[in-house]
DNA sequence: AAGTGGTCTAGACCACTTC
DNA sequence: AAGTGGTCTAGACCACTTC
Protein backbone atom coordinates (compact mmCIF):
# COMPACT_ATOMS: atom_id res chain seq x y z
CA UNK A 1 0.00 0.00 0.00
CA UNK A 2 1.20 3.59 -0.78
CA UNK A 3 2.11 5.82 1.83
CA UNK A 4 -0.04 8.50 0.81
CA UNK A 5 -3.16 6.33 0.13
CA UNK A 6 -2.96 5.29 3.79
CA UNK A 7 -2.66 8.66 5.12
CA UNK A 8 -5.65 9.90 2.71
CA UNK A 9 -7.42 6.70 4.08
CA UNK A 10 -6.71 7.28 7.80
CA UNK A 11 -7.70 11.17 7.68
CA UNK A 12 -10.92 10.47 5.22
CA UNK A 13 -11.92 7.81 8.61
CA UNK A 14 -10.96 10.27 10.99
CA UNK A 15 -13.34 12.98 9.13
CA UNK A 16 -16.03 10.88 9.25
CA UNK A 17 -16.25 9.51 12.49
CA UNK A 18 -15.54 13.16 13.92
CA UNK A 19 -12.25 12.83 14.96
CA UNK A 20 -11.62 15.90 13.20
CA UNK A 21 -14.46 17.88 13.53
CA UNK A 22 -15.79 20.61 10.75
CA UNK A 23 -14.06 23.75 10.50
CA UNK A 24 -11.24 22.81 12.98
CA UNK A 25 -7.79 22.52 11.51
CA UNK A 26 -5.81 19.47 11.01
CA UNK A 27 -2.74 18.73 12.45
CA UNK A 28 -0.11 20.86 10.66
CA UNK A 29 1.75 18.82 8.21
CA UNK A 30 5.25 18.35 10.63
CA UNK A 31 2.96 16.87 12.77
CA UNK A 32 1.80 14.66 10.44
CA UNK A 33 4.66 13.91 8.95
CA UNK A 34 6.00 12.50 12.50
CA UNK A 35 2.56 10.40 13.59
CA UNK A 36 2.48 8.53 10.18
CA UNK A 37 6.40 8.07 10.23
CA UNK A 38 7.29 10.02 6.68
CA UNK A 39 8.39 13.32 5.43
CA UNK A 40 6.76 16.23 4.92
CA UNK A 41 5.85 16.35 1.21
CA UNK A 42 4.20 12.43 1.58
CA UNK A 43 1.81 14.44 3.91
CA UNK A 44 1.26 17.58 1.18
CA UNK A 45 0.53 14.62 -1.40
CA UNK A 46 -1.94 12.92 0.86
CA UNK A 47 -3.74 16.29 1.69
CA UNK A 48 -3.39 17.60 -2.08
CA UNK A 49 -5.76 14.87 -2.90
CA UNK A 50 -7.99 15.38 -0.01
CA UNK A 51 -8.61 19.20 -0.75
CA UNK A 52 -9.10 17.71 -4.83
CA UNK A 53 -11.77 15.43 -3.44
CA UNK A 54 -13.49 18.58 -1.50
CA UNK A 55 -13.10 17.28 1.85
CA UNK A 56 -10.61 19.68 3.37
CA UNK A 57 -8.83 23.11 2.23
CA UNK A 58 -5.73 24.85 2.97
CA UNK A 59 -4.73 28.70 3.62
CA UNK A 60 -1.10 29.09 3.63
CA UNK A 61 0.34 30.48 7.23
CA UNK A 62 -3.08 29.24 8.72
CA UNK A 63 -3.35 25.57 8.87
CA UNK A 64 -5.51 23.03 7.11
CA UNK A 65 -9.50 22.64 7.70
CA UNK A 66 -12.23 20.58 7.06
CA UNK A 67 -14.88 21.93 4.84
CA UNK A 68 -18.59 22.04 6.19
CA UNK A 69 -19.65 20.04 3.08
CA UNK A 70 -17.46 16.98 3.51
CA UNK A 71 -20.70 15.11 4.64
CA UNK A 72 -22.60 16.80 2.39
CA UNK A 73 -20.67 15.79 -0.61
CA UNK A 74 -19.56 12.52 0.14
CA UNK A 75 -23.81 11.95 0.49
CA UNK A 76 -24.16 13.00 -3.56
CA UNK A 77 -20.56 11.02 -4.50
CA UNK A 78 -22.42 8.67 -6.17
CA UNK A 79 -24.57 9.56 -9.31
CA UNK A 80 -22.84 12.68 -9.80
CA UNK A 81 -20.52 13.05 -13.48
CA UNK A 82 -21.67 9.98 -13.97
CA UNK A 83 -23.22 10.31 -17.18
CA UNK A 84 -21.17 7.89 -19.24
CA UNK A 85 -22.99 5.34 -20.49
CA UNK A 86 -26.42 4.37 -19.13
CA UNK A 87 -25.43 0.53 -18.02
CA UNK A 88 -22.84 1.96 -16.01
CA UNK A 89 -24.57 4.80 -14.81
CA UNK A 90 -27.87 2.78 -13.58
CA UNK A 91 -25.89 -0.55 -12.10
CA UNK A 92 -26.71 -3.74 -11.88
CA UNK A 93 -30.45 -3.18 -9.87
CA UNK A 94 -32.05 -2.36 -12.87
CA UNK A 95 -33.15 -4.36 -16.24
CA UNK A 96 -31.42 -2.36 -19.61
CA UNK A 97 -32.53 -3.42 -22.47
CA UNK A 98 -31.94 -1.58 -25.88
CA UNK A 99 -34.05 -1.39 -29.22
CA UNK A 100 -32.54 -0.59 -32.34
CA UNK A 101 -33.92 1.87 -34.36
CA UNK A 102 -31.45 2.87 -37.33
CA UNK A 103 -28.27 0.93 -37.67
CA UNK A 104 -26.12 1.89 -41.08
CA UNK A 105 -22.55 2.38 -41.90
CA UNK A 106 -21.75 5.76 -43.86
CA UNK A 107 -19.75 8.98 -44.77
CA UNK A 108 -19.80 11.54 -42.47
CA UNK A 109 -21.13 14.91 -43.24
CA UNK A 110 -19.59 18.20 -42.36
CA UNK A 111 -20.14 18.23 -38.69
CA UNK A 112 -19.77 15.11 -37.70
CA UNK A 113 -16.20 15.48 -39.87
CA UNK A 114 -15.87 18.72 -37.49
CA UNK A 115 -16.75 16.92 -34.20
CA UNK A 116 -15.17 13.38 -35.01
CA UNK A 117 -12.49 15.27 -36.36
CA UNK A 118 -12.64 12.89 -39.46
CA UNK A 119 -10.81 12.39 -42.85
CA UNK A 120 -13.57 12.88 -46.16
CA UNK A 121 -13.01 8.72 -46.69
CA UNK A 122 -13.39 7.65 -42.78
CA UNK A 123 -16.70 5.71 -42.00
CA UNK A 124 -19.23 6.68 -39.22
CA UNK A 125 -22.03 4.67 -37.63
CA UNK A 126 -24.91 5.83 -37.56
CA UNK A 127 -27.24 4.76 -34.72
CA UNK A 128 -30.52 5.57 -32.94
CA UNK A 129 -31.35 3.35 -30.17
CA UNK A 130 -34.61 3.30 -27.76
CA UNK A 131 -33.11 2.74 -24.16
CA UNK A 132 -35.89 0.73 -22.06
CA UNK A 133 -35.29 0.44 -18.33
CA UNK A 134 -37.14 -1.68 -16.06
CA UNK A 135 -39.61 -2.31 -19.20
CA UNK A 136 -39.84 1.74 -19.52
CA UNK A 137 -38.58 3.91 -22.07
CA UNK A 138 -35.96 5.56 -20.53
CA UNK A 139 -33.89 7.63 -22.95
CA UNK A 140 -33.57 7.79 -27.04
CA UNK A 141 -30.18 8.26 -28.57
CA UNK A 142 -29.04 9.51 -31.79
CA UNK A 143 -24.93 8.45 -32.13
CA UNK A 144 -22.20 8.51 -34.23
CA UNK A 145 -19.31 7.05 -33.79
CA UNK A 146 -15.70 6.91 -36.16
CA UNK A 147 -15.78 3.08 -37.28
CA UNK A 148 -11.89 2.82 -37.77
CA UNK A 149 -11.40 3.86 -33.78
CA UNK A 150 -14.63 1.58 -32.83
CA UNK A 151 -14.01 -1.71 -35.32
CA UNK A 152 -16.45 -4.19 -34.74
CA UNK A 153 -19.41 -2.96 -33.72
CA UNK A 154 -22.79 -4.73 -34.46
CA UNK A 155 -26.36 -5.43 -33.72
CA UNK A 156 -25.16 -7.46 -30.89
CA UNK A 157 -23.37 -5.13 -29.24
CA UNK A 158 -25.97 -2.61 -29.51
CA UNK A 159 -28.38 -5.03 -27.70
CA UNK A 160 -25.70 -4.72 -24.86
CA UNK A 161 -23.53 -1.80 -23.94
CA UNK A 162 -21.50 -0.03 -26.31
CA UNK A 163 -19.38 1.28 -23.66
CA UNK A 164 -18.88 -2.04 -21.73
CA UNK A 165 -17.34 -3.12 -25.71
CA UNK A 166 -15.33 -0.40 -25.78
CA UNK A 167 -13.66 -1.40 -22.31
CA UNK A 168 -13.81 -4.98 -22.07
CA UNK A 169 -13.69 -6.04 -25.98
CA UNK A 170 -11.74 -3.34 -27.10
CA UNK A 171 -9.87 -2.36 -24.30
CA UNK A 172 -9.95 1.26 -24.74
CA UNK A 173 -10.29 3.33 -21.73
CA UNK A 174 -12.76 6.60 -21.70
CA UNK A 175 -11.50 9.78 -21.10
CA UNK A 176 -13.10 13.23 -21.22
CA UNK A 177 -16.48 13.94 -21.91
CA UNK A 178 -18.07 17.74 -23.03
CA UNK A 179 -21.46 18.09 -22.82
CA UNK A 180 -24.28 20.74 -23.92
CA UNK A 181 -27.62 20.40 -21.74
CA UNK A 182 -30.99 21.90 -22.98
CA UNK A 183 -34.52 21.55 -23.09
CA UNK A 184 -36.45 21.27 -26.03
CA UNK A 185 -40.15 20.54 -27.26
CA UNK A 186 -40.32 16.83 -28.34
CA UNK A 187 -39.79 15.60 -31.78
CA UNK A 188 -41.08 12.84 -33.95
CA UNK A 189 -38.87 10.53 -32.45
CA UNK A 190 -39.61 11.01 -28.83
CA UNK A 191 -43.43 11.10 -29.67
CA UNK A 192 -43.47 7.71 -30.94
CA UNK A 193 -40.73 5.86 -28.88
CA UNK A 194 -40.75 7.66 -25.66
CA UNK A 195 -44.47 8.50 -25.50
CA UNK A 196 -43.79 11.82 -24.97
CA UNK A 197 -46.95 14.27 -25.71
CA UNK A 198 -47.15 16.43 -28.72
CA UNK A 199 -45.81 19.87 -26.45
CA UNK A 200 -44.35 17.82 -23.85
CA UNK A 201 -40.74 19.02 -23.16
CA UNK A 202 -37.82 16.72 -23.38
CA UNK A 203 -34.32 17.15 -21.91
CA UNK A 204 -31.07 17.45 -24.35
CA UNK A 205 -27.88 16.07 -23.89
CA UNK A 206 -25.33 16.66 -26.40
CA UNK A 207 -21.81 15.49 -26.47
CA UNK A 208 -18.50 14.48 -27.27
CA UNK A 209 -16.77 12.08 -25.61
CA UNK A 210 -12.76 11.31 -25.65
CA UNK A 211 -10.54 8.42 -25.43
CA UNK A 212 -8.41 8.91 -22.88
CA UNK A 213 -5.86 9.67 -25.55
CA UNK A 214 -7.73 12.75 -26.20
CA UNK A 215 -9.56 11.13 -29.73
CA UNK A 216 -13.58 11.31 -29.73
CA UNK A 217 -15.18 8.73 -30.24
CA UNK A 218 -18.59 9.75 -29.65
CA UNK A 219 -20.74 12.37 -31.12
CA UNK A 220 -24.36 12.08 -29.85
CA UNK A 221 -27.54 13.47 -29.16
CA UNK A 222 -29.89 11.72 -25.66
CA UNK A 223 -33.51 12.79 -25.59
CA UNK A 224 -35.29 12.27 -22.05
CA UNK A 225 -38.58 12.39 -20.97
CA UNK A 226 -39.16 15.78 -19.00
CA UNK A 227 -40.53 13.45 -15.69
CA UNK A 228 -37.71 11.03 -16.21
CA UNK A 229 -34.28 12.60 -16.83
CA UNK A 230 -32.08 15.00 -14.36
CA UNK A 231 -28.69 15.54 -14.82
CA UNK A 232 -26.57 16.00 -12.01
CA UNK A 233 -23.26 18.03 -11.63
CA UNK A 234 -20.90 18.92 -9.07
CA UNK A 235 -18.69 21.39 -9.79
CA UNK A 236 -15.37 21.83 -7.45
CA UNK A 237 -14.82 25.30 -6.05
CA UNK A 238 -11.03 24.20 -6.66
CA UNK A 239 -9.95 26.45 -9.46
CA UNK A 240 -11.71 29.66 -8.54
CA UNK B 1 7.47 33.56 -11.25
CA UNK B 2 7.30 30.15 -9.51
CA UNK B 3 9.47 27.83 -11.46
CA UNK B 4 6.44 25.09 -12.11
CA UNK B 5 4.45 27.66 -13.31
CA UNK B 6 7.24 29.02 -15.57
CA UNK B 7 7.32 25.38 -16.82
CA UNK B 8 3.46 24.84 -17.02
CA UNK B 9 3.50 27.96 -19.12
CA UNK B 10 6.60 27.07 -21.83
CA UNK B 11 5.00 23.05 -22.25
CA UNK B 12 1.66 24.67 -22.95
CA UNK B 13 3.56 27.31 -25.21
CA UNK B 14 5.26 24.34 -27.33
CA UNK B 15 1.83 22.11 -27.44
CA UNK B 16 0.09 25.29 -29.01
CA UNK B 17 2.62 26.11 -31.22
CA UNK B 18 3.03 22.51 -32.23
CA UNK B 19 6.34 21.88 -31.16
CA UNK B 20 5.01 18.99 -29.27
CA UNK B 21 2.78 17.34 -31.77
CA UNK B 22 -0.62 15.37 -30.69
CA UNK B 23 0.16 11.73 -30.06
CA UNK B 24 3.56 12.14 -29.81
CA UNK B 25 5.06 11.99 -26.30
CA UNK B 26 7.12 15.08 -24.63
CA UNK B 27 11.11 14.47 -23.46
CA UNK B 28 10.94 12.32 -20.26
CA UNK B 29 10.95 14.05 -17.09
CA UNK B 30 15.15 14.02 -16.38
CA UNK B 31 15.51 15.69 -19.64
CA UNK B 32 13.11 18.26 -18.82
CA UNK B 33 15.20 19.00 -15.61
CA UNK B 34 18.11 19.25 -17.17
CA UNK B 35 16.53 22.14 -19.60
CA UNK B 36 14.86 23.96 -17.09
CA UNK B 37 17.92 23.89 -14.10
CA UNK B 38 15.57 21.87 -11.62
CA UNK B 39 14.45 18.60 -10.11
CA UNK B 40 12.04 15.66 -11.39
CA UNK B 41 10.22 16.94 -8.62
CA UNK B 42 9.37 19.83 -9.88
CA UNK B 43 9.12 19.10 -13.17
CA UNK B 44 6.65 16.43 -12.09
CA UNK B 45 4.08 18.96 -10.48
CA UNK B 46 4.20 20.70 -13.58
CA UNK B 47 3.18 18.18 -15.96
CA UNK B 48 0.57 16.84 -12.90
CA UNK B 49 -1.05 20.53 -13.38
CA UNK B 50 -1.07 19.69 -16.89
CA UNK B 51 -2.68 16.94 -16.62
CA UNK B 52 -5.41 18.04 -14.36
CA UNK B 53 -6.18 20.71 -17.55
CA UNK B 54 -6.51 17.57 -19.83
CA UNK B 55 -3.17 19.00 -22.33
CA UNK B 56 -1.54 15.48 -21.75
CA UNK B 57 -1.16 12.31 -20.06
CA UNK B 58 1.41 9.74 -18.53
CA UNK B 59 1.91 6.16 -18.71
CA UNK B 60 4.42 4.69 -16.36
CA UNK B 61 7.44 2.96 -17.89
CA UNK B 62 6.24 4.63 -21.55
CA UNK B 63 5.94 8.25 -21.58
CA UNK B 64 4.00 11.81 -21.32
CA UNK B 65 2.59 12.24 -24.54
CA UNK B 66 -0.16 15.23 -26.24
CA UNK B 67 -3.84 14.63 -25.89
CA UNK B 68 -5.39 14.80 -29.01
CA UNK B 69 -7.72 16.94 -28.21
CA UNK B 70 -5.51 19.49 -26.35
CA UNK B 71 -6.89 21.64 -29.07
CA UNK B 72 -10.36 21.07 -28.86
CA UNK B 73 -10.82 21.14 -25.19
CA UNK B 74 -8.81 24.33 -25.19
CA UNK B 75 -11.48 25.50 -27.82
CA UNK B 76 -14.14 25.40 -25.18
CA UNK B 77 -12.21 26.56 -21.97
CA UNK B 78 -14.41 30.12 -21.34
CA UNK B 79 -17.46 29.02 -21.10
CA UNK B 80 -17.80 25.76 -19.72
CA UNK B 81 -18.84 24.41 -16.17
CA UNK B 82 -18.97 28.95 -15.79
CA UNK B 83 -22.53 28.25 -14.24
CA UNK B 84 -21.70 30.83 -11.63
CA UNK B 85 -23.21 34.15 -11.23
CA UNK B 86 -25.32 35.88 -14.26
CA UNK B 87 -22.85 38.99 -14.45
CA UNK B 88 -19.77 37.09 -14.12
CA UNK B 89 -20.62 34.42 -16.97
CA UNK B 90 -21.93 36.87 -19.25
CA UNK B 91 -19.30 39.01 -19.06
CA UNK B 92 -18.64 42.79 -20.03
CA UNK B 93 -20.44 42.77 -23.50
CA UNK B 94 -23.35 42.09 -22.37
CA UNK B 95 -26.16 44.58 -20.43
CA UNK B 96 -27.19 42.76 -17.08
CA UNK B 97 -30.27 43.75 -15.23
CA UNK B 98 -32.64 42.57 -12.44
CA UNK B 99 -36.01 43.48 -11.99
CA UNK B 100 -37.06 42.14 -7.65
CA UNK B 101 -40.31 39.98 -8.17
CA UNK B 102 -39.91 39.35 -4.78
CA UNK B 103 -37.55 39.85 -1.77
CA UNK B 104 -38.49 39.02 1.87
CA UNK B 105 -36.78 37.40 5.17
CA UNK B 106 -38.25 34.57 6.92
CA UNK B 107 -37.56 31.92 8.98
CA UNK B 108 -37.02 29.03 6.33
CA UNK B 109 -39.09 25.11 6.04
CA UNK B 110 -37.93 22.24 6.40
CA UNK B 111 -36.42 21.74 2.97
CA UNK B 112 -34.72 24.35 3.19
CA UNK B 113 -33.60 23.75 7.15
CA UNK B 114 -31.71 20.52 5.68
CA UNK B 115 -29.99 22.11 2.35
CA UNK B 116 -28.69 25.22 3.92
CA UNK B 117 -28.14 23.32 7.07
CA UNK B 118 -29.71 25.90 9.24
CA UNK B 119 -31.07 25.68 12.94
CA UNK B 120 -34.76 26.32 13.40
CA UNK B 121 -34.54 30.58 14.70
CA UNK B 122 -31.87 31.03 11.65
CA UNK B 123 -33.63 32.95 8.56
CA UNK B 124 -33.15 33.09 4.72
CA UNK B 125 -33.63 35.68 2.24
CA UNK B 126 -36.71 34.46 0.09
CA UNK B 127 -36.25 36.08 -3.64
CA UNK B 128 -37.67 36.38 -7.15
CA UNK B 129 -35.56 37.57 -9.50
CA UNK B 130 -36.07 38.32 -13.28
CA UNK B 131 -32.37 38.50 -15.00
CA UNK B 132 -32.62 40.73 -17.72
CA UNK B 133 -29.87 40.20 -20.78
CA UNK B 134 -29.24 42.88 -23.28
CA UNK B 135 -33.10 44.03 -22.80
CA UNK B 136 -34.38 40.47 -22.91
CA UNK B 137 -35.79 38.09 -20.42
CA UNK B 138 -33.42 35.98 -19.58
CA UNK B 139 -33.78 33.99 -16.52
CA UNK B 140 -36.17 33.70 -13.75
CA UNK B 141 -34.48 32.70 -9.85
CA UNK B 142 -35.81 32.00 -7.04
CA UNK B 143 -33.17 32.06 -4.12
CA UNK B 144 -33.35 30.84 -0.52
CA UNK B 145 -29.89 32.41 1.34
CA UNK B 146 -29.05 32.49 4.93
CA UNK B 147 -29.16 35.85 6.30
CA UNK B 148 -25.84 35.28 8.91
CA UNK B 149 -24.23 33.77 6.14
CA UNK B 150 -24.66 36.40 3.09
CA UNK B 151 -25.67 39.42 5.83
CA UNK B 152 -26.65 43.08 4.54
CA UNK B 153 -28.34 41.85 1.38
CA UNK B 154 -31.02 44.79 0.34
CA UNK B 155 -32.66 45.81 -2.95
CA UNK B 156 -29.20 47.54 -4.26
CA UNK B 157 -27.59 44.85 -4.17
CA UNK B 158 -30.00 42.59 -5.76
CA UNK B 159 -30.44 45.32 -8.41
CA UNK B 160 -26.72 44.36 -9.49
CA UNK B 161 -24.73 41.53 -8.56
CA UNK B 162 -25.30 38.63 -5.57
CA UNK B 163 -22.14 37.32 -6.06
CA UNK B 164 -20.19 40.78 -6.55
CA UNK B 165 -21.32 41.61 -3.36
CA UNK B 166 -20.18 38.50 -1.67
CA UNK B 167 -16.87 38.27 -3.33
CA UNK B 168 -16.14 42.27 -3.01
CA UNK B 169 -18.35 43.52 0.01
CA UNK B 170 -18.23 40.28 2.19
CA UNK B 171 -14.71 39.38 0.58
CA UNK B 172 -15.95 35.54 1.06
CA UNK B 173 -14.52 33.19 -1.49
CA UNK B 174 -17.33 30.94 -3.26
CA UNK B 175 -16.50 27.18 -3.51
CA UNK B 176 -18.48 24.65 -4.86
CA UNK B 177 -21.73 23.95 -6.28
CA UNK B 178 -24.16 20.92 -6.27
CA UNK B 179 -26.21 21.11 -9.73
CA UNK B 180 -29.23 19.16 -10.82
CA UNK B 181 -30.61 20.22 -14.27
CA UNK B 182 -33.72 19.05 -15.73
CA UNK B 183 -36.71 20.14 -18.10
CA UNK B 184 -40.44 20.74 -16.94
CA UNK B 185 -43.39 22.74 -18.28
CA UNK B 186 -43.37 26.54 -17.58
CA UNK B 187 -44.99 27.37 -14.94
CA UNK B 188 -46.87 31.20 -14.31
CA UNK B 189 -44.31 33.31 -13.58
CA UNK B 190 -42.46 31.62 -16.67
CA UNK B 191 -45.48 32.62 -18.77
CA UNK B 192 -45.76 35.89 -17.10
CA UNK B 193 -42.21 36.73 -16.85
CA UNK B 194 -40.36 35.05 -19.22
CA UNK B 195 -42.91 34.97 -22.37
CA UNK B 196 -43.29 31.51 -22.24
CA UNK B 197 -46.51 30.49 -23.62
CA UNK B 198 -47.72 28.19 -22.18
CA UNK B 199 -47.02 24.17 -23.38
CA UNK B 200 -43.29 26.00 -23.57
CA UNK B 201 -40.40 24.13 -21.90
CA UNK B 202 -37.97 25.30 -19.55
CA UNK B 203 -34.67 24.22 -18.59
CA UNK B 204 -34.43 24.13 -14.64
CA UNK B 205 -31.15 24.18 -12.60
CA UNK B 206 -31.46 23.39 -9.04
CA UNK B 207 -28.58 24.43 -7.33
CA UNK B 208 -26.52 24.07 -4.01
CA UNK B 209 -23.74 26.73 -3.92
CA UNK B 210 -20.70 26.48 -1.26
CA UNK B 211 -18.18 29.04 0.46
CA UNK B 212 -14.73 27.91 0.02
CA UNK B 213 -14.95 26.55 3.63
CA UNK B 214 -17.64 24.31 2.53
CA UNK B 215 -21.11 26.20 4.14
CA UNK B 216 -23.86 26.42 1.95
CA UNK B 217 -25.20 30.08 1.38
CA UNK B 218 -27.43 29.49 -1.56
CA UNK B 219 -30.21 27.02 -2.46
CA UNK B 220 -31.85 28.13 -5.64
CA UNK B 221 -33.78 27.10 -8.67
CA UNK B 222 -33.44 28.98 -12.15
CA UNK B 223 -36.09 29.01 -15.08
CA UNK B 224 -34.38 29.46 -19.02
CA UNK B 225 -36.81 29.72 -21.75
CA UNK B 226 -36.07 26.82 -24.00
CA UNK B 227 -34.55 28.38 -26.93
CA UNK B 228 -32.35 30.51 -25.05
CA UNK B 229 -30.66 28.55 -22.03
CA UNK B 230 -27.66 25.91 -22.44
CA UNK B 231 -25.48 24.40 -19.81
CA UNK B 232 -22.03 23.11 -20.76
CA UNK B 233 -20.40 20.75 -18.88
CA UNK B 234 -16.65 18.95 -19.37
CA UNK B 235 -15.86 16.29 -17.18
CA UNK B 236 -12.55 15.30 -17.26
CA UNK B 237 -11.47 11.74 -17.62
CA UNK B 238 -9.01 11.85 -15.11
CA UNK B 239 -10.82 10.01 -12.25
CA UNK B 240 -11.81 7.38 -14.25
C1' DA C 1 8.09 36.19 16.99
C1' DA C 2 6.18 31.86 16.27
C1' DG C 3 3.49 28.83 13.59
C1' DT C 4 1.67 27.38 9.33
C1' DG C 5 1.54 25.80 4.39
C1' DG C 6 4.07 26.30 -0.42
C1' DT C 7 8.11 25.58 -3.08
C1' DC C 8 12.38 23.49 -4.25
C1' DT C 9 16.75 20.59 -4.16
C1' DA C 10 19.46 16.28 -4.71
C1' DG C 11 19.27 12.27 -4.28
C1' DA C 12 17.22 7.00 -3.98
C1' DC C 13 14.43 2.86 -5.05
C1' DC C 14 10.85 0.82 -7.59
C1' DA C 15 7.01 -0.60 -11.17
C1' DC C 16 6.03 -0.78 -15.61
C1' DT C 17 6.86 -0.56 -20.81
C1' DT C 18 9.64 -1.16 -24.73
C1' DC C 19 12.93 -3.53 -27.42
C1' DA D 1 18.52 -4.50 -20.44
C1' DA D 2 17.40 0.15 -20.91
C1' DG D 3 14.16 3.75 -20.54
C1' DT D 4 10.24 5.77 -18.46
C1' DG D 5 7.15 7.67 -14.79
C1' DG D 6 5.69 7.07 -9.56
C1' DT D 7 6.98 7.27 -4.85
C1' DC D 8 9.68 8.68 -1.01
C1' DT D 9 13.41 10.79 2.02
C1' DA D 10 15.72 14.63 4.53
C1' DG D 11 16.57 18.58 4.34
C1' DA D 12 16.17 24.08 3.11
C1' DC D 13 14.12 28.68 2.33
C1' DC D 14 10.18 31.46 1.96
C1' DA D 15 5.25 33.73 2.16
C1' DC D 16 1.61 34.35 4.84
C1' DT D 17 -1.30 34.32 9.22
C1' DT D 18 -1.78 34.68 14.02
C1' DC D 19 -0.81 36.61 18.38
Amino acid sequence: MLKYVEIENEIRKRIKNGYYAIGEHLPDQNQMAKEFKTTRVTVQKALKNLINEDLIYSQRGSGTYVKANAKYASKFDFGVDQYVGTTQFLGKNHKIASKIIKFKIRYPNADEKERLNLNKNDLVYDIKRLRIVDDEPYAFEYTKMPVNIIPGIDESVLKKSIYGYINQTLNKKIGAAYRIISANKSNQDDQKYLECKKDDPVLLVNQVVFLKDGIPFEYSETHHPYNKGKITVYVSGNNR
